[in-house]
RNA sequence: GUCUCCUUCGUCUAGGGGUCUAGGACACCGCCCUUUCACGGCGACAACACGGGUUCAAAUCCCGUAGGAGACGCCA
């Protein structure tokens, strides 16, 4: 029994897109649940926008997500002269012909064909050419066959049949010999043994070319599937313009991968009604029966709920080391100390590692400012409820939470007023801002004489 | 324009002829908890695109219509 071979082909054109990533984690999740080998190619052959730094920031993606390949990845680049001969090869057979039309006059043909309301297709004038005229430098057109029809089983799309008459006789071998998208990637994944085409659903249409070129050089075809795209809100491909929409953008974001891996899977991809899939069971539950055929919107509301969740799975020493890359500089031990022993408070209020950076700013260093917002808990009585604190503060044998809590209840009740009332206001001195975890646990990991400096700093700031 | 695909709550989806007065999740709204914000708990709102068939019975099958998307390169 021949093993399941997929292969994830992106082009190091630019950085992964989201919807790349799915057809990643998909083709990759396909390989591990059959036992199967998940490589890739980078698809290089477009010298002019293909850059190293891409490549390596692909990989470096994919190991972030923890989707690993088998084998060592194939350049393409590395493989133009195989491609050259078997288009060459295909001439010889009678199956592809030299083309010598000028793109001027194709570009003519096809304005008229659409003048006329008619698509264009290449009229086959030189399909009789089989030989290269010497000091000439013709394109190698595929011989398509157009009588009949052709079927494709699709394993998300189902039986999808197209008439061959709508085929073309596409081009292989570029006039300055360089092969095609086309050609290339049947050639390559015929070498490398891809049993499995698994990709978006751009390319279902192109299937019905390339199916042809496996015909043509007389090669098994592999089954495919073809997913659908990820649009934006709005109902359009994904774009940059919709905020994000690489891999790139949503970990600068401040999204785990954890959180991506289960978004995305469950993006066009559905268990009955489960939501939170770990890997194993991804890989367990994988399968081409339940990935959708419709397009589906990405919702950044749905990936931060995800986040947010998986922040609080994560254990503090992690999420500690994840933040450190976000900080300005580095953390002082004493920094650290705090920030850990308020990890629990801290994560449970945010949605990403950027407002996690956010929130431990607490434990970073006294605020530089005040919001506006802390006006309404910065009046004479306010101040006098602090001084109090001051001495609360001062009087404690150790500062512990419980009993900073229970102590200054005590005096908002000897004052006749609500705890909400003196615990904004310290929260002001300790955050500059209103919102925060519980200021008696801020207290109690700040300590004693940072505390009290804060304290000071708001009375002093209030009072002139 | 031609070809191909898609169409269940705002979004992601469950559903594969009767168990659907259509289930879950996110978002939104309300309540509870509460020192703020979160978390957590409870609840509300909310969908089978439309029109024809087939059938005792259709969200589920078939055919149209409309809308959306993708492909039509010597880009990948």
């Amino acid at each position: 029994m021949n093993k399941i071979r997929v292969r994830f082909a992106p082009s190091p054109t630019g950085v992964l897109h989201i919807g790349s990533v799915r057809t990643a984690l998909f083709n990759w999740l396909f390989a591990r649940h059959n036992d199967g080998k998940f490589l890739l190619r980078i698809e290089d052959t477009d010298k002019l926008r293909s850059t190293e730094e891409n490549t390596r920031s692909i990989f470096e993606i994919l190991r972030w997500l923890e989707i690993d390949w088998d084998e060592e990845p194939v350049i393409q680049s590395g493989n133009i002269e195989r491609h050259k001969a078997v288009a060459e090869e295909l001439v010889t057979k009678g199956k592809a012909y030299y083309c010598y039309c000028s793109p001027e006059e194709l570009a003519a043909k096809k304005e008229e064909a659409l003048k006329a309301g008619k698509s264009y297709k290449y009229d086959g004038k030189c399909r009789g050419c089989s030989e290269k005229i010497a000091g000439t430098n013709p394109v190698i057109r595929l011989k398509a066959e157009n009588e009949g029809k052709t079927t494709v089983n699709d394993m998300v799309q189902g039986e999808v049949t197209i008439d061959n008459s709508q085929m073309d006789d596409l081009v292989l071998l570029r006039s300055d010999e360089t092969p095609t998208y086309m050609l290339s990637v049947v050639v390559d994944d015929h070498d490398m043994g891809v049993t499995h085409v698994i990709r978006g659903d751009d390319h279902l249409t192109n299937t019905f070319r390339q199916i042809q070129i496996y015909r043509a050089c007389n090669w098994d075809v592999p089954k495919f599937g073809h997913i659908p795209l990820i649009y934006g809100p709005d109902g359009t491909k994904l774009s940059k313009r919709h905020g994000a929409a690489s891999a790139q953008d949503y970990k600068m974001l401040g999204y785990l991968p954890e959180a991506i891996s289960n978004y995305l899977l469950r993006l066009g991809w559905s268990h009955g009604d489960d939501e939170i899939i770990t890997r194993k069971q991804a890989i367990d539950w994988f399968d081409f029966d339940n990935v959708g055929r419709s397009p589906s919107r990405f919702d950044m509301a749905k990936l931060q709920n995800l986040n947010a969740h998986y922040m609080r799975e994560r254990d503090n020493r992690s999420l500690l080391d994840y933040l450190r890359p976000f900080l300005h500089s580095e953390l002082s031990a004493e920094q650290e100390r705090c920030i850990l022993a308020g990890m629990d408070s801290l994560k449970e209020r945010a949605k990403t590692i950027l407002e996690l950076v956010d929130a431990a700013q607490v434990y970073v260093g006294a605020p530089q400012t005040y919001d506006d917002a802390c006006l309404k808990y910065a009046t004479p009585q306010h101040m006098k409820l602090l001084d109090e604190v001051v001495t609360i503060v001062n009087s404690v044998q150790s500062l512990d939470e419980q009993d900073l809590c229970n102590r200054v209840k005590e005096l908002a009740k000897d004052h006749g007023i609500k705890l909400v009332e003196i615990a904004q206001a310290i929260r002001g001195a300790l955050c500059g801002h209103l919102v925060s975890p519980s200021v008696f646990e801020i207290m109690a990991i700040l300590g004693r004489e940072k505390t009290l400096e804060r304290l000071n700093a708001y009375i002093r700031h209030y009072q002139k």
